[in-house]
DNA sequence: GTGAAAGCGCTAACAT
DNA sequence: ATGTTAGCGCTTTCAC
C-alpha cells in the first residue's frame, strides 16, 4: 500500500493506520526475509547461559546486537558437540546473517564450509574466522605473579581439556613461563568445564590429596575457584594464609556474590562490543582484524 | 526433489546426497516458514540473562524447547518497557509460534491483542494467559519463620516496586501475615530490580540507617541478599549473630558462589518444564491450567 | 505518480 | 508414480 511512496492524503494515511491497528497488523518479517535474503538475525552459540561469565557475555552481545537492529537466536551447546552441530545447521538453515560462537567444542566442519560471517570469542576456529579474546597470556602471568608475590611456592593451575584449541590455553602457558622464571615447578590439573558441580568437587578434592603441599591455586574460572575455596575451607585450610587462590573471569555476578575472590577480570563489555562490530563489518563484507586481544584487569579480593 | 516420496533407487539417493554435501545445501527454513505459517521459533522475553536466576531459567527453557524442536529467539528487556514492547512486536513480526515471558514491566497491550500463545513466569498478565510461579506465599512464610525462629524480632522485607502485578508480591504478604501472627511489626523496603549494583548498595546502606535496630532481613532475591550481607559486614555486623539474612531464588550459581546464604529455592527446572509443556499445549490449541504453583524448598546456609 | 506482476525457496495439491 | 503449478507475504521492477 503506502509505506514507501510519499504522496497520499493525511486522511488516507490515518485511515490505513487505524485499519492497521484495528486489524492488529504486523508486517510479516518472514516474507520480507525470504525476498531480501537478509534476516537481521544473529545466532549465538555458547555453552550455557547458566554461568556468570557466559550469561554476562550473552547479555552484552544481545544488547549491542539489538541496538544494531539484530535479533538474537540463541543456542546453548552445553559442551555437546552434537548439539552444537545441530544448532549450527539449524541456524544456517534459518538464514541468520551471522554467528558469534564461544562454544568449547572440537572442530566442526560446517563452520568452514558455509561462508557465513562468523566471529569467535575465546576460541580458535580456523584461519579466516576472527577471534576476540582477553589477553590470556597477560592474565595468566598476572595471576601467577600475584600468587608468587604473596609467598606461594607450590602452585597448581587448573585448566580445561588440553586438546581444545582455545586462546585460554595461553593462561597456562604464561603460568608455566612465570613459574619457570622463578625456578618453581609448574603443575597443571584438569577440571573440565563440562563437568557438573559434583564431579568438579570430587576432582578438586582429589587435587588436594594429590598435592598436599599445595599453597596456591590459579583456577581457570571463578566458579572453579569458588569450589576450590569451599573444599579448602572444608579441609581446614585458611584462605589466604594456608592457601592462596586466584580465579579468572571476574564477571558482574561473581564480583557481587564472591567479592573476596581475587581474580583476573575479562573485559566482557569490550569483548562483546568488538565481537559485534567485527561481525557487522564481516556482514557488510569489510575486512576485519583476525585477532583482537583485549587487556585484562586484576580484581583484588582477599584470597591472595 | 526427493525428500518425501518413497521410491527412487539407492544410487539416485546417494547422488543427491552427495550433491547436497558438495553444494553445501541447507534447506531454507525461511521459505518453509512462509509457506507453513509455522516457524518452530519461540520468543523468550526476560529482564536479563546476566543474573543467576534468569540465566538458569533461560538455560533450562532453552534446553527443553530445543528438545521439543523449537529454536529460541531471546529478548532481554532490561526492565525497559519500551524495549519489551519493541521486542514483542518484532517477535510477533517474526512469526514466533509462542512466547514465554518473565519480564518485570507494566502492562503492554500487545500481549492481549495478539492471539499468540503466551506463557508467563512469575508475572500476572491477564486472565487468559497461564502463569507459572513458585509458591511465593509459602516461600515468604518459610523465610519469615526461619528468621523469627532463630530469634530475630526487627525484621525487614525487601521487595520490588509494589505497583507491579507479580505473584512475587505474595512473598511480602506472607511475611506480613507471619509477622502479625507473632505480634511483630512488618517493615518493607524497596530495592528495585532494575537498579544497578551501586544504586542498590546505596539503598541498602540507607536501610541500615533507617532501621538501626534491624536484626533480620528477608531479601526478595539472592543478589540483594548478598549486597545486604556485604553492607552488614562493612558496618561491623556479625552474620548471623547480629543480623540474620534469608534470600530468595537459590539458583545454581548462588549455591556455588555463596552457599552460606540461607535462601528459598525456586524449583527452576520444574518451572521451566511446566512453562514449556504449557506453551506447547497452547500452541496445539489445547486447554491448560491458568495457574501453576510449584513448591519451594529451603537451602540451609549459615546466615540465619 | 500509480498499478501490476514477478519472484524469493519452499510445500501441497493437482495433473499427467 | 512422477512432473507441474500455485501460493505463503513481502519487495522491487517494470509498465502505464
Amino acid at each position: 500500500m503506502l509505506n514507501n511512496r510519499g504522496y497520499l492524503s493525511e486522511k488516507t494515511i490515518k485511515k490505513v493506520h487505524d485499519a492497521m491497528e484495528s486489524l492488529n497488523y504486523q508486517p510479516n518479517a518472514v516474507a520480507r526475509q525470504l525476498y531480501k535474503k537478509e534476516t537481521k538475525l544473529v545466532g549465538l552459540i555458547f555453552p550455557t547461559v547458566d554461568n556468570p561469565f557466559f550469561g554476562q557475555l550473552v547479555a552484552e552481545l544481545e544488547k549491542r546486537l539489538f541496538d544494531a537492529g539484530f535479533k538474537v537466536l540463541i543456542g546453548n551447546s552445553m559442551n555437546d558437540p552434537e548439539k552444537e552441530e545441530t544448532y549450527l545447521k539449524e541456524l544456517i538453515s534459518n538464514q541468520v546473517d551471522g554467528l558469534i560462537v564461544g562454544a568449547q567444542n572440537k572442530d566442526i566442519s560446517e563452520y568452514h564450509t558455509s561462508n557465513l560471517p562468523v566471529v569467535a570469542i575465546d576460541r580458535v576456529m580456523n584461519e579466516d574466522i576472527p577471534v576476540i579474546a582477553s589477553d590470556n597470556y597477560m592474565g595468566g602471568k598476572l595471576a601467577t605473579e600475584l600468587l608468587i608475590n604473596s609467598g606461594a611456592k607450590h602452585i597448581i593451575s587448573t585448566h580445561g581439556p588440553i586438546n581444545l584449541k582455545t586462546p585460554a590455553n595461553r593462561r597456562v602457558e604464561a603460568y608455566a613461563d612465570v613459574m619457570a622464571s622463578y625456578n618453581l615447578v609448574p603443575h597443571t590439573y584438569i577440571v573440565d568445564f563440562s563437568w557438573d558441580f559434583e564431579k568438579k568437587r570430587q576432582a578438586i578434592e582429589a587435587m588436594f590429596s594429590k598435592y598436599p603441599e599445595m599453597d596456591g591455586i590459579f583456577a581457570t574460572n571463578d566458579m572453579d575457584a569458588a569450589l576450590v575455596w569451599q573444599t579448602a575451607t572444608k579441609l581446614g585450610y585458611n584462605i589466604p594464609d594456608d592457601l592462596k587462590i586466584v580465579g579468572y573471569d571476574g564477571s558482574n555476578i561473581t564480583r557481587v556474590l564472591l567479592p573476596e575472590l581475587t581474580t583476573i577480570v575479562q573485559p566482557v563489555e569490550l569483548m562483546a562490543e568488538r565481537a559485534v562490530t567485527t561481525l557487522i563489518s564481516r556482514i557488510k563484507g569489510d575486512d576485519t582484524p583476525l585477532e583482537q586481544i583485549i587487556p585484562v584487569k586484576v580484581w583484588r579480593g582477599e584470597s591472595v
